[in-house]
DNA sequence: AATGAATGAGAATTCATTCAT
DNA sequence: GATGAATGAATTCTCATTCAT
């Protein structure tokens, strides 16, 4: 924890410079040089550019869901927890921009479809957010805060869409509002989207109703 | 306009490519064979590889963006003309999946960064979307259908974003709802997200009232 | 002779261009556009671009050969003869820069090895320069205005090389020496060194004699 | 020192390759294989193809310029200083045909007008050449050696001319005359027309006394 | 004479990975 | 663990030339 090393070295460099440039236009000659490694010491540690992006991602994406679930248990209610999950996702991607600009922009190209082993698992890690989701929906649906209209398991698609979609166009640029205020924007809106029907939350009867 | 020409066919081919097997594993050789052309010719009609790429998109999104405009122009009331839209997205990428996954896979990292006059301007293409949410958002408060809580631009934005992370989700398969459900689960949320408070509409008076 | 032909539009081009970009990185495709012909049209006129080329070259070097081939035989004496053909030398490369600098930059890699007819050919027609200088070093002993002191064909050469040396240099910017003053240089210095040794003319013996 | 390394041998078969066929006629394949090494190897070493000639250009430019400045340091007087500078010219170039052929046919073409970095810089090297004439003109001026008609600049401008006019020729078979017959031609004119007015030596005051 | 779409044989360059030290 | 020279397969792009119209 006290040396700085090599390992950390070489993923802090390989981070900014995907995030920067992109995966394929960066090399490994680049990295090893900012990292001020030789180029074989990459190969000793990860085995492989691809272990140099899986092992990036893994570590970020287990950081962030490790988040999310403790949030999902924490939660007094069904709507405070999904309030408190978007809040989360917007405050870690926030403080975390230049490793996640890393996934937004490579990950799906590269290695979305390969299915040997290490790629497959990393991206079923970023699965667990539907069921963290549905887990915080059904608990709503439960205690009476959240009154979806349409099944859990597509309503938490719908979720996990718009945290995607709105992250990636602010981070990318493509819309102008900045993280802080999406989070708001976005807390706003599901909550809304998926408060009771006005009159009251007893008249409800579909399903969970008693 | 009877004859298929070589033009055609090429990005035809380099379409389902690009979309099979991603941008960068698929190499102009393949595509010129494919075509039943020379290489050279691929050079001819776009220049690079880049330019094959950047036509397919620019000729899809406008189409795109052509038909949104023309909904947009035609809805009733803003409501329904957002209700159009949605359905208008999903339709039209259930029946172009394969030039759009090639943007969805592959655009963003390859050009997404360079400023070189062309990718630019194809990127600015895409902007317009977030005019005509605009626009249709504008229309929706002024005949009083529609009760966006956040600022104009902030909830065109997030439309946006459900519009793009949700469709994206669903054709990576990263989650399991098919386009034809999503359209229905996306418009649903969004009406109730931006449907008037319970009160009545003529309770709010800042544009538009009488 | 009316009609601005294609013809001569294309040279004029290709001229320009290749004294501007060099031979290797000026296109056909190039030149046809600037020209406002079809590529096919080039190879209706010139068969090749090297074709291009040695026209270019062929008339160039007719029309220098002329002159100083009229100037060799109307000069009075033999220093007189070869001040001539000095100033003319530069004179003409001055108002034929373009021309010459396509021949400075790119003949010898290109043509000068190949043994084809035509490109041998072009080349000869540049070597009637070394007769020229010889014929009016001939002439400049006869009179006793010249006084080599080392064989009529080693003084020939070295008179092409001053020549062509010189004027290289200025033309592509490696000396500062602008044409015109190198035409007064050369002349001086060439005059002197070929000048009959002190004790008069009809004394002549070797060279630095008591 | 001992070992023949890999970059040596790439310098060597390259110089060879280029002076016989010419730059853009020598491939890097070429090169490589009969190098004995990988085509990677090439650009591990020298970035690029214009690298490899580059260092050919440079290193011998840098021998050539080393020579030449300590021959100008050493001259007892400025006479003798210039013609021992002409014979290590016509002796150096007669010992490196080789790698001079590359410069004489291949340099200006290529690499004369780009003004990247490097090939800049290569140029520059060269022209100290005008400079070493420069200093011994002047010495020969200061020791009564050496009379220029013409200021120096334009004189050592003239001497640059003639050393590569002459050589150029010469090598390329334009003229007849070997180097070292040129050798001595060349330096009994320069020193001619260089040399003192016939009144004395003594006498010597700027030029153009009465 | 003129056209210009089509050609296709190259050529330079890239870069992740290996392995002897 | 660390090194970095060497690799070589793979790929995009070039461009003079042809030929059917």
């Amino acid at each position: 924890m006290g040396e700085p090393s090599r390992r950390d070295a070489i993923l802090d460099v390989a981070s900014r410079l995907f995030a920067e440039k992109g995966y394929n236009n960066t090399t490994t000659a680049e990295i090893a040089q900012e990292a001020g490694v030789a180029e074989g010491t990459l190969y000793h540690h990860f085995g492989s550019k691809d272990g140099i992006f899986l092992t990036i991602f893994d570590e970020m994406v287990e950081e962030y869901m490790v988040g999310a679930e403790r949030l999902a248990g924490e939660g007094t209610n069904g709507a405070g927890a999904l309030s408190s999950l978007i809040r989360f996702h917007f405050e870690y991607l926030e403080q975390n921009k230049n490793r996640f600009l890393v996934i937004l922009r490579d990950f799906p190209n590269h290695l979305a479809t390969e299915n040997d082993g290490r790629s497959a698992e990393s991206r079923n890690r970023f699965r667990r957010m539907t069921d963290i989701l549905s887990l915080v929906l059904t608990q709503g649906v439960n205690d009476g805060t959240l009154h979806p209209s349409f099944p859990i398991r597509d309503t938490a698609a719908l979720l996990r869409g718009i945290l995607y979609g709105t992250t990636r166009h602010s981070m990318l640029g493509i819309i102008d509002t900045p993280l802080s205020r999406l989070s708001r924007v976005v807390e706003g809106y599901c909550l809304k989207a998926l408060s009771p029907p006005p009159g009251g939350k007893g008249t409800r009867r579909k399903r969970g109703t008693k």
